[in-house]
DNA sequence: CCGTTGACGGCGA
DNA sequence: ATCGCCGCCAACG
């Protein structure tokens, strides 16, 4: 059951999503004990610092694409970039098969 | 205190 | 398959 901080679980979950490997905002939300608020998932890790050492790139939404961000800076970009970085591909409509990347916990984690 | 807003998502039209 | 609406809830003004 939730408790007091919400971002501190939304954090921990996505400090925990593989190299290589994909979640949606609403798999985190729900490996955090908060379903159905994908969009608190977004909201946290909006205020992520830029020096956060946590695998924000690996958060996609659920239809496999980079979500666009309000605020104009080019996260996408770099999200893109870093997810390539570790193998992850994108078809040509820029849309990451999630039947093939996405996580699964208990596979192969710490 | 109250209304808006937002890195979302499910469902109906 | 697309698109629009609405629910969720914390942060802001």
């Amino acid at each position: 059951m939730p408790r007091k901080s919400s971002y501190l679980q939304i954090y921990a979950v996505v400090g925990r999503i593989p190299r290589g490997r994909v979640a949606t905002y609403g798999q985190v939300a729900n490996l955090a004990e908060l379903a159905g608020q994908a969009r608190l998932v977004g909201y946290a890790l909006s205020a992520l610092p830029e020096s956060s050492a946590l695998p924000w790139h690996r958060v996609i939404n659920a239809r496999g694409q980079i979500s666009e961000r309000s605020t104009g800076l080019g996260r996408e970009s770099l999200q893109r970039v870093l997810l390539r970085k570790e193998k992850i591909h994108f078809d040509g409509k820029g849309i990451i098969p999630l039947s093939r990347f996405r996580w699964r916990p208990g596979e192969s984690e710490s």
